[in-house]
Order: structure tokens, then C-alpha cells, then sequence
RNA sequence: CGGGGCGUAGCGCAGCUCGGUAGCGCGCCUGCUUUGGGAGCAGGAUGUCGCAGGUUCAAAUCCUGUCGCCCCGACCA
């Protein structure tokens, strides 16, 4: 392609609106503009970086055995609301009415339209297993949309749909996608770690999430420093207290704390570590309010507290109705002598002595409380997050903490859907039995703007090369007859043989190409320029390394097809 | 949903406090020169100042409303 038939609008300036670097980058490389928050249009570069992260997709899920189809965009609410999420999704699934007053909504993912189909077309065991997939679009009203394509609203996404006879064999179609999906990111050059995760609002038994290793990422991971153990700190275990303390109670005491409220406040206040320091948190649920306690030093996981109380929405009491369940102001909360609301513990509480906590008084704290003897906790439970240092949950070492961009996820969905679906099918034996699912996404877009928080330099993106959207920037630095002939020939010689090539056939000076070229991030650049020519040689530039070899034209195209083939090119 | 901020030329911004002529840089157009890392000189074009209403002789500027966008928060008392 030439560029002067392209559009390809680089911006020279920062644009004002972008924060994250994968962001930045794709505005000033002219790869896509915002439309609406959230709503971008994919330019001509950009699309064709997308292009390159779907062909690798298709590749790989095709192999895997999973067969494309491609499902509408908008879907009726009775199909939602035979599963309930019609309710449950909430603000997030984009919703309006047809002409006829029928309700509608944009799919926010697919589970509902996939198993219509399928319950409607199988009927017997002899059509299964079956794995479905579709890159399509995706609408997702996202509280806050941010950081380009890393979390937009409206999104390319490959969502892929097993249904297997039974538990086992559902097994094999999610290890199927899950190795799919490492040959993907790495097809991808992307440095990616898969975890164990949280199955949020697609349900389901468990799940894997792949992660992209960013300091940018909105997802804190936590590995083992030892042995395999990875998982998304929503979902990471923590191990039971090994011990108790060994100091006998005292006598409990309470203490005046003027103003003190906060766990940086009251232990420095009263000269305690913050281990020493119970919070109590007042959760507001759909149907009670309820008091969880962690130790001064951790922070409560709203995920495993919701599945404690089998609840889905659950919040921080407001502060009007802290002061009113506790009859003090917040900050002072504590569970000694508070009455009619239940009491939940994190496990680590269970091994502390001696502790301080707030009186439910203002101003005023306990201090040598013991949860034996002075308060009463009706469960201790798993109720913190994981945090670097901790033993790992399986096996040796301890934890280390991560940040992560989720690229991927796999889900075991069992029979949730299939069963209020009602999707089943035939057995050998001539019982109606209910498929076993599974359900796998991939970001696409999100998946190239990865690839930018992980290579890229001050002058702009490093494409890895089977996802940059050419091979080669060739830049004539002017546009003399020589440079132009040679230049042409060199186009011609590497496009024949589906080397992707983008020539600047711009009058620009050399400055400003090699500026947009390092911007646009090409893994190659061919300099054909006047004063090397007049010696036979022109030079090719490796865009990561700045590394540049001058070599005769007629071995460009021998050295280019070397340097491709030694990187995995679709 | 709460808090904060911003909407002025294609992009980045100033002007608003204290009402009166709409400005700067980049980009764009023309010409000449220049030509291996975002050129120089000369000339030029471009604005419903987000939108609507109000105050006023007069509004980018003050007031009200509204829309859009961005940031922080919506989890640790």
C-alpha cells in the first residue's frame, strides 16, 4: 500500500484525552478515533492490525476443532429473560425497544442466543461435543470506559461456545481452548500468564483468565514464587492462620481515641501494629446489613463475602446507616456489644488475641478485645485478599503480586444454561439429558492494545510481527527518479511474494517519515535514500533494536524473508 | 451514582477573574529555497467560542438550564 492512498492522520501532538500508552499511541498512529466514550472507528492501520489478531484467532480456534458462525448483534429479552440476566446483567446490557414495543438488548455476550440455537438443532448425543464461535461485535455499557480500546464499550470479541455430553468430555473441550488460547497470545508476542479467576457474571464452576503482564493492567494477579499457582486476586485463596497467638487474654478495656478513626490513625495513635487492629466493615446486602471483620493490615474480598452470604450486590454501608446500626460515627464500629447484626470473621481474626477494636461509641475504642470471650462471630471464612508475601495456597512459596490485562478467559460452564434453557439432548440409552457447557472470550482489540503496553519505545509502537499491520515501512527519503525506480522495484520484488509492505510515498522530508514510521511501528523499515543508492546499497532497519544492515538491493528481499521467518508469521 | 475538571480553528492550548476588536503553536493552502530524524522565508484560508435560554447598549467572558467528554471515587472506616 502507498501511503499517500491510505488514511493514515498521525498526530504530532499528544492528544489531550488519553492517559494509558496503548491509547496514546493508536490516536497520534492514526489506528482509531473516538466516535462516543467508549466507541471508537477503527482507521484503516488499525483494522488491519485487528484483521491480524482475528486471523490468528480463526487459525487457532479452527484448529482446536471450534467451527465459526457469526450471531446478530441485537437479541430479543425473551431469550434473557429465560435465564434471568435480563435482571441480573443490570445497567450493562444496553437495552431498547423496536418499533413494536418489543424489548431488546445489545448482547453483551452470548450465551442465551447460542444455546436457543442449539437446543433448537440437537437432538441427539451423536451431534455432540460442539464448539461454536463468532468474532463480532460487543456492547457492554461499562460504568467508565477508559484507556482507549482497553475498555471500551463497544468491542471486537471472539466468543466461542462448547457443549459436550457430559462433565468429562466438557473437560477436554475447555483444555482444547485453553491450549488454543496459549498458542494464540504467543502467536500474539504478547508475555501472558493464565490464572485462575473468578467466573463474575457469566456463572459457571470455574475459570482460567489470561492475563497480559502490564503495569497498566486494571487486574491484580498473584503467582507463586514456586510451583504453577497463579490466580486473579478476586478469586485467590488464602491458607488458614498457621497459629495462634501465644498471649493469654487480658482484661478487655475501653479506651478514649478523640478523632481517631482511620487504621493509619488508631494505630499510630495507641502504639499497635495493625495487625493487632480488627476493622469492621458494615455491608449493606439486598437483605441485611451485616458486620464483616479483617485484621487492620487486609482488605476485605467482596467476591468471596457475596458468595459467603449467597448474595450479588453487596456495598459499604452508608454512613448514615453506620451511625445508626453502631450509634457512632464511622470509624468506630467494632463487635463488641453490637446488636442484631450478624457478625462474619476472616479466618486470620480467629488467631489474634488482645485486639483492638472500635466500641460503637464515638471517639472510643477497645483496646485487648478477645472474640471468644467478647463479641460473637457467627462464621469464620476466607474473607480477605491474597497479598505478596502469604504462603501460596497449594504447594511451597509464597505469593507475589501482579498486574495484568485480562486478554482471555475460559469458562466451565456446566449446566446453567442448559438447564434453564432447557437445552438437552438424546443419550445412547434414550434419556433427555442436559448438554455440559463451556464458554471462552478473547478481547480483540484489547489483545492489540496489549501488544502496545508491552513493545513500544518514546517515538511509539514496536509491532510484534504477526500482528503489525505491515511487515515493512519502506521510506524514500526523496523523490528523484533513482530513489523512485529503485523504490518501486524493491515494492514490487517483496509485495509478490505477500511480504506486506507500506510505502511512504509522501513529498515529505525524511525527518517526518522516519518520525511517523517509528510512530506506526512497523517491525522493518527499508531506507532507500539518495547518497546510499549512489553506492548500490540501501539499508533495512530493524524498528527494535534501531539496528541497521546496508545491503544491496537485490538481497533485500532474501534477508527480509530470513529476518520474518525467524519469528512466527501467520 | 458521588466528587472534580474541561468543551474556543483539524490537533494542542491561551483569552473568561475585571463584558466591548477571537488569539498563539502545530497542521492546512500558494510560491521560492531546502531535502538522512518532525525545514526556512514570504503570503494565505479556516471559528454557529458545545447547545438553549436569560441579564446587558454589548456575552467566549456573568447567570440558569442542558448535552458531551475527561479524571478520581463508587472497596478497607
Amino acid at each position: 500500500m502507498r501511503t499517500s492512498q491510505m488514511l493514515i492522520p498521525t498526530l504530532r501532538e499528544e492528544p489531550g484525552e488519553a492517559e494509558t500508552v496503548s491509547h496514546r499511541l493508536l490516536l497520534r498512529a492514526g489506528m482509531i478515533r473516538k466516535v462516543a466514550a467508549g466507541i471508537y472507528t477503527y482507521l484503516p492501520l488499525g483494522l488491519r492490525v485487528i484483521r491480524k489478531v482475528e486471523a490468528i484467532i480463526r487459525e487457532e480456534m479452527n484448529r482446536a476443532g471450534a467451527q465459526e458462525l457469526l450471531m446478530p448483534i441485537a437479541s430479543p429479552a425473551e431469550l434473557w429473560r429465560e435465564t434471568g440476566r435480563w435482571d441480573f446483567y443490570g445497567k450493562e446490557l444496553l437495552r431498547f425497544k423496536d418499533r413494536h414495543e418489543r424489548d431488546f438488548c445489545l448482547g453483551p455476550t452470548h450465551e442465551e442466543v447460542i444455546t436457543d440455537l442449539i437446543r433448537r438443532e440437537v437432538r441427539s448425543y451423536r451431534q455432540l461435543p460442539l464448539n461454536c464461535y463468532q468474532i463480532q461485535t460487543k456492547f457492554r455499557d461499562e460504568i467508565r470506559p477508559r484507556f482507549g480500546l482497553m475498555r471500551g464499550r463497544e468491542f471486537i470479541m471472539k466468543d466461542a461456545y462448547s457443549f459436550d455430553r457430559d462433565e468429562a468430555g466438557a473437560q477436554v473441550s475447555y483444555q482444547k481452548m485453553y491450549d488454543a488460547y496459549q498458542r494464540i497470545f504467543t502467536r500474539c508476542g504478547l508475555t501472558f500468564r493464565a490464572v485462575e479467576a473468578d467466573t463474575g457474571l457469566i456463572g459457571g464452576t470455574s475459570s482460567h483468565e489470561f492475563m497480559v503482564l502490564a503495569e497498566t493492567g486494571e487486574e491484580t494477579i498473584v503467582y507463586a514464587d514456586e510451583g504453577a499457582y497463579a490466580a486473579n486476586v478476586e478469586r485467590a485463596e488464602v491458607l488458614p492462620p498457621a497459629e495462634t497467638a501465644a498471649e493469654s487474654p487480658r482484661p478487655l478495656r475501653k479506651v478514649p481515641t478523640p478523632g481517631v478513626r482511620t487504621v493509619e490513625e488508631v494505630t499510630a495513635f495507641l502504639k499497635i501494629p495493625p495487625q493487632q487492629l480488627v476493622k469492621t466493615l458494615l455491608y449493606q446486602t439486598p437483605k441485611e446489613l451485616i458486620a464483616v471483620l479483617v485484621r487492620g493490615d487486609h482488605e476485605v474480598n467482596e467476591i468471596k463475602l457475596k458468595k459467603l452470604l449467597g448474595v450479588v450486590e453487596i456495598e459499604l454501608a452508608a454512613p448514615d446507616k453506620v451511625r445508626a446500626a453502631t450509634g457512632a460515627p464511622v470509624g468506630f464500629a467494632g463487635p463488641v456489644g453490637l446488636r442484631g447484626i450478624r457478625i462474619v470473621a476472616d479466618q486470620s481474626i480467629k488467631a489474634l488475641r488482645n485486639v483492638v477494636v472500635g466500641a460503637n461509641e464515638a471517639d472510643t475504642h477497645y483496646v485487648d478485645a478477645d472474640w471468644e470471650r467478647d463479641f460473637a462471630v457467627e462464621r469464620f471464612a476466607d474473607l480477605r485478599n491474597a497479598r505478596a508475601g502469604d504462603p501460596s495456597p497449594v504447594g511451597q512459596g509464597q505469593l507475589r503480586v501482579a498486574r495484568g490485562i485480562e486478554v482471555g478467559h475460559v469458562f466451565m460452564l456446566g449446566a446453567k444454561y442448559s438447564q434453564s434453557m432447557k437445552a438437552t439432548f438424546l443419550d445412547p440409552q434414550g434419556q433427555e439429558t442436559l448438554a455440559v457447557m463451556g464458554c471462552y472470550g478473547i478481547g480483540v482489540g484489547r489483545t492489540a492494545a496489549s501488544a502496545i503496553e508491552q513493545n513500544h519505545d518514546a517515538k511509539g509502537i514496536i509491532w510484534p510481527a504477526p500482528i503489525a499491520p505491515f511487515h515493512i515501512h519502506l521510506l524514500p527519503l526523496s523523490q528523484s527518479a533513482a530513489v523512485t525506480e529503485a523504490t518501486r522495484s524493491l515494492y514490487d520484488t517483496l509485495t509478490q511474494t505477500g511480504i506486506e509492505v507500506l510505502w511512504d510515498d509522501r513529498d515529505e522530508r525524511a525527518g517526518v517519515k522516519f518520525n511517523d514510521a517509528d510512530l506506526i511501528g512497523a517491525p522493518y523499515q527499508l531506507i532507500v535514500g539518495e547518497k546510499g543508492l549512489a553506492q548500490g546499497l540501501v539499508e533495512l532497519k530493524q524498528r527494535k533494536t534501531g539496528e541497521a544492515a546496508r545491503l544491496p538491493p537485490n538481497q533485500v528481499l532474501a534477508h527480509v524473508q530470513a529476518l520474518l521467518s525467524n519469528r512466527p508469521i501467520s
